[in-house]
DNA sequence: GTTGACACGTGAGGC
DNA sequence: TGCCTCACGTGTCAA
């Protein structure tokens, strides 16, 4: 038996089997023991909410090396980076093979062109994100001018969850200006920088 | 209240409490400032271990409803809960699109289930031009989506000398739903039904 | 004997 | 006022 989680194992079972707890009390004093705080319950029932959160933390990591509270978070910790990590890998396969699947030679002279118009004109491609709350965000895009470029955008930032508000977008000297809000419609799962690296990707795959 | 103390105490009796007792016996009425505990120092910095994780699980997580520790861990499970599914989708749509990449017509594909999902919701394609002034219109497109249907609307509009302004685009259930200002900038050389034609040709076209 | 991890009760301080 | 959250020092058990 593991004896350093018999308290948060214990289940809606009365609690007076924990034999710790009765046991430290001093005796020295006949009848009953007087608490002298009335926190006491209360206390109790945050120290085991939060131990059940863990626990309920602990059941949706996968791997892990060790019941200790401290390394229940650790894991947590490694896990979400792996999911970060595994979600942005997956997005840029799906927009590189959507790229692929799309290409053709006349759009390349197109893009050609914009580049070079984009150069004449000393147009700099540029991102910029800035957070506005949590789950909303303002984003600036220049970039060059290719076909099918904003859909994609747009596609690819539905698929992560979010929702363009208060678009605008104006093509100019070969290039695609746009700034717009996104708005986070399950609470905006990423971060501005992971956002920014994102959209330059995106920006610079086409 | 029924005090989960009250007679356990008593119901064992096994004899090494007595050396409890025993190690206990020293600990008598206390001096004024002095620590009893030896294990004072590391159970502190272990303390203070658990709350950097915690604190660094919560850097990690983008949507913070409090900075309790219990809703920390809350905000952490929702989180990764939220990557789970994100990760499912993505893989799903990757498996789909290598699945549908093997066919040549795969443009043709997308455009055939946007105007499937566009019937399939009841959404009719629409145009609507508003002269605003002599050199302003406002107007309204809803068409199907299709890869470059923007930039080829954007192209088309700048050749004819209009520039789009306070632009909101976005696409839903199959269909591209855009919204915007056109500004004449020679002052505008046609007139609204003409745009409206123009804008019907386009959207038709692709 | 030592070390690490845990739950406990308690007081302080915030709303 | 009272409720809630936290850090603290401590006793207890296991490795």
């Amino acid at each position: 038996m593991n004896s350093a989680f018999d308290d948060l194992s214990m289940n809606e079972e009365e609690e007076n089997s924990n034999e710790r707890m009765a046991r430290r009390f001093h005796i020295d004093e006949e009848g009953p023991v007087a608490y002298k705080s009335k926190n006491l319950v209360a206390e109790r029932k945050r120290r085991q909410k939060l131990s059940d959160r863990l626990l309920e933390l602990r059941s949706l990591v996968p791997i892990i090396t060790n019941m200790n509270k401290a390394t229940i978070i650790i894991d947590a910790i490694r896990y979400v980076g792996e999911l970060q990590k595994c979600v942005g890998d997956l997005s840029n396969q799906l927009l590189q093979m959507e790229a692929a699947s799309v290409e053709e030679p006349k759009m390349q002279i197109d893009a050609i062109n914009a580049a070079e118009e984009m150069k004449k004109w000393g147009i700099e491609p540029e991102v910029k994100v800035t957070q506005i709350d949590g789950y909303k965000l303002w984003i600036k895009l220049v970039y060059e001018k290719k076909r099918g470029g904003f859909t994609r955008l747009m596609e690819t930032m539905s698929v992560l969850g979010y929702e363009f508000t208060d678009t605008s977008v104006t093509t100019s000297k070969g290039a695609f200006v746009i700034t717009a809000c996104l708005e986070g419609i399950n609470g905006g799962m990423l971060e501005a920088e992971q956002i920014r690296e994102l959209l330059l990707e995106i920006t610079r795959s086409m």
